[in-house]
DNA sequence: TGCCCTTATTGACGCAGGTCAAGGCCCGCC
DNA sequence: GGCGGGCCTTGACCTGCGTCAATAAGGGCA
């Protein structure tokens, strides 16, 4: 049996084509995505420099590592992973995407991706050319301080993940990255207890630090425990209290 | 023996008192804070919203975790590290911060405070106001450009905690710690290959998700394979290539 | 529908680094 | 300058997770 997918995009499908053309004014993410404060000819003026193209497959690259940045990207539909790639050619998944979530903003640094994204599933995304929203902020007070924000909250993000990794355990990391995407679905009017992730247990080792091995063993503990069941990708969450207390269990 | 003391004080030192009203005109971390592009009418304007205040002293806050966010911070002389505190209790350093580097740009996010800041010896900053930063940012692109910049090289650095801390040895870890150290000391002309730690190893171990012995144990290994001389917190480095291997070796 | 290739599970085993414990050293304070 | 409490180091032991290997289960494609 399968989840129904996701159905994110903003504007009701156009008869088979074209749903790209969608807008940000009735773009359903855009609580997500954009300030709320904007008025709508702000959102207007947002809207006319966003660019929208056609979806990803899955597999295919947004950007990679060390190509000129030149945008940043929302979500509209799908999964993405951003990874790096170490000096000695190993990977690290450095984050997972999901509908109304904003990607690239660690090129801006020095105008070079310092990630590769590169489509878990379809998906669709709206690209957003970093120099005129930088005009755009400087004119638009409301703007700037939401990407402001949104950049310290990627931030306090990765601090958290470092936090996990440095001092958790496998089965800890494991919760929280559950409990992460639950939430997450929550927000966007998802199931917060049922769904299937998009990404493979090796991207998922790979983010959390853990090999494929462990990360299915884990997935086996849980499921003993009844915390949660397990099949393939499909994942429900018997009981959210459990996973909750091992996500950050001394 | 003792290494000098960082005298990185912008202003010459004014008759031992309130060396502390140096401006960012004659402050020679200039070219590490402050955007190059800015003019001198520019500078002046940032200038005036600076405030600099009287040193911390060696475990004095600079701010708390969930305090209300107000303003950030650039280290003027001295090092503060930065942890959060997890729900179980559990410290995670997620940074330590030179002079001439900017912390607190975690807090944007949501208006307080993501981690705290200790003075981990006598430190000075320049607090910067982050309302009054916006609004200058608004009407000086290179200044709202610089913060973008900056605060997205602090998503690029985690991302690189991130991948060291999921992948890396024990070694590793602590070799690339030295070299970042190393290098940061080399960018405000001080020495690359001698320097104090003003970290103890606690925090060290924290910050890389090591135990203290493991630390310790690392350093005389290191120190037995001629990379390195320790003496309690003077280091010197003796081969910086080998420590560059070590750092990333599979 | 069946084939092949990728992804996931499960088991056995070894090791890096955590834990526990003991001792030495440095430094601030009286 | 001597005393006390944190730091740091070193050793012995233990364990969670990585590694290797073998098998099973999907899933895309002809």
């Amino acid at each position: 049996m399968q989840l129904s997918v996701d159905r994110d995009e903003g504007a009701p499908l156009a008869a088979g084509s074209q749903e790209y053309r969608a807008s940000c004014v009735n773009c359903r993410l855009s609580s997500i995505c954009l300030p709320l404060a904007l008025e709508a000819s702000e959102i207007d003026a947002l809207d006319r420099i966003v660019q929208r193209s056609k979806p990803l497959q899955k597999g295919q690259y947004l950007y990679r590592e060390s190509e000129d940045f030149q945008s940043v990207f929302a979500v509209r539909s799908g999964t993405l992973k951003a990874y790096r790639t170490t000096d000695d050619g190993r990977e690290q998944v450095t984050g997972f995407y999901f509908p109304g979530e904003i990607l690239g903003m660690d090129g801006i640094g020095n105008n070079r991706h310092a990630s590769s994204a590169k489509a878990l599933e379809t998906a669709a995304v709206c690209e957003i050319p970093f120099a005129s929203l930088e005009t755009l902020s400087a004119k638009m007070p409301h703007l700037q301080r939401h990407f402001f924000q949104l950049m310290s909250r990627e931030i306090a993000e990765d601090q958290q993940l470092i936090t996990l990794l440095s001092k958790s355990s496998a089965d800890e990391r494991v919760a929280a990255l559950l409990i992460s995407i639950s939430t997450r679905n929550a927000r966007r009017k998802l199931s917060a207890t049922r769904f299937r992730l998009s990404m493979s247990r090796v991207d998922i080792g790979n983010y959390l630090g853990l090999t494929v091995e462990t990360v299915s063993r884990v997935f086996g503990r849980l499921q003993k425990l009844g915390a949660l069941r397990v099949d393939n990708k499909e994942i429900e969450i018997l009981n959210g209290d459990t996973l909750a207390d091992m996500a950050d269990a001394p």
